[in-house]
DNA sequence: GTCAAAAGAAATATCGATATTTTAAGCGGC
DNA sequence: GCCGCTTAAAATATCGATATTTCTTTTGAC
């Protein structure tokens, strides 16, 4: 009977439209635990499990799947079900070099048509991430979760302003992508590291109209999250994963060689 | 009873696992019958509708569909259904740009690490294709269906020794999107153009492992293709639509302003 | 006659149950 | 004791029906 009522833990984002509908609201809950490694890598995802946790039906569940499949956060083969897509250090290698190439083309584009309007929404954005940097510094773990909220909006105030939506559609998705790697390897925090200053330079590069520094500082900063992750797995060396589908260290969270 | 029996219109491709699945089947059905503008950009897709062209039920219809809003084939928005994804040559301006940026660089990473086995497949890719041309240029229509697939198999092979899945991945979406576009360029034969002449300068210059040369003939035949439907929809001029659902002058095919 | 509220029709979103496959378990034979 | 075959159990894919929403049309005041 009450059907829809089981959202009364209303996202604090949520714009507009309250009457989000089922498949959007297991999906967008289903991604948000596949992000911040509740579902790690390559567990199987199963219907029936799932369903009973969101609460709906399986065909509704099946959708919200599939959504997820569009985004490549989980994929699917012939009649075998669903499962979080895979992650490893090599798939995170490719997507840094392909999101560098992307962001770098957005940010030129979006510094080259930028109006004042782009620069303030800018300015905002730095200035909220720089607050959750502050708290982050201090070890306040609350700021924890902000952080990759915060985070998200400053890269997106960045490449607001390049007009190709095909940019912005692929920068999404591979944003969102590394967004895994990222909780890893901030968690781990392998090597010091100065956040604030990374995203400050872009950020000065970007309002001084430059381009060139812009993408470089962009560059680094992405490429420097690989970096810190490729660090963070080494000393442990190549542990090989247990073939069991469950009880595997906590450490690898489902990384692959 | 007959639940899953009414699949004996078995697809001429399917190359392995006959148990496709009744969501692949709609699915790859679907898929095709937009790209290549059975249903055109814009056009309401009610799931009664599709539900029983393709004998399936609601919630696998839905399915379906989903799959293709992964690939931006359709849209969707809350409680209204979905649609197929809108067409404008904004759109394709934006799209032909980000192509070029995508399949130049999984070029260039081609002709870099590609070996003999990957020529030896580009060289079988290409004849196949001068074939379907040369009956192409000779006006036999049912060339025309062949083309299709030939000539994205022919720019698959081109970038196949690109060791970037994501950019694999990318560059399969936004050629996949331009096949709307590029049928409807084809189709009005508006520029003289030499398709194999054009295929074969980005042949030539991959197997001499020129990066440089082959990106740039990429590039211009990526590029021709936008000029081409500009001009072709250019001297109907900036033609309103009408507002009705349906009935819209079939020349526009569903292209906004 | 116009506009808007209200009733009706059409479409969408969702459910609960069933048919099909895949995976796991049990069971002789060699 | 190991392997393949037969059953049993689990999970997936699919259906048909229903509750909800949105879209149309009707109707009734002003």
């Amino acid at each position: 009977m009450d059907t829809a009522g089981k959202r009364d833990d209303a996202e604090k984002e949520g714009p507009r439209r309250a009457g989000k509908t089922l498949v959007e609201g297991a999906y967008e809950t289903l991604r948000r635990e596949i992000l911040d490694g509740t579902f790690e890598p390559g567990t199987k995802l199963r219907t029936e499990e799932l369903r009973t946790r969101y609460n709906i039906s399986g065909s509704t569940m099946r959708e919200a799947l599939t959504r997820l499949l569009g985004e490549a956060l989980v994929t699917t083969e012939g009649q075998r079900g669903f499962r979080v897509a895979p992650a490893s250090i090599a798939d995170f290698e490719d997507l840094t070099r392909v999101r560098v190439l992307v962001e770098t083309e957005a940010l030129r584009q979006a510094i080259a048509h930028g109006d004042e309007d782009w620069e303030s929404q800018l300015v905002a954005s730095f200035y909220r991430l720089s607050k959750v940097e502050e708290r982050l510094a201090q070890d306040q773990k609350e700021a924890a979760s902000d952080y990759e909220g915060r985070n998200r909006d400053f890269h997106n105030a960045l490449i607001a302003a390049c007009p190709s939506r095909w940019l912005h559609y692929i920068a999404g998705i591979l944003f969102q992508q590394s967004e895994r790697y990222r909780r890893l390897a901030l968690a781990k925090r392998s090597i010091p590291r100065d956040l604030h200053a990374e995203h400050k330079a872009i950020f000065d590069a970007a309002i001084a109209r430059d381009p060139d520094l812009a993408s470089k500082y962009a560059a680094e900063h992405i490429e420097r999250t690989l970096t810190a992750l490729r660090i963070a797995l080494e000393p442990t060396g190549v542990k090989e994963r247990p073939r069991k589908e469950r009880a595997k260290p906590k450490v690898s969270l489902g990384l692959e060689d």
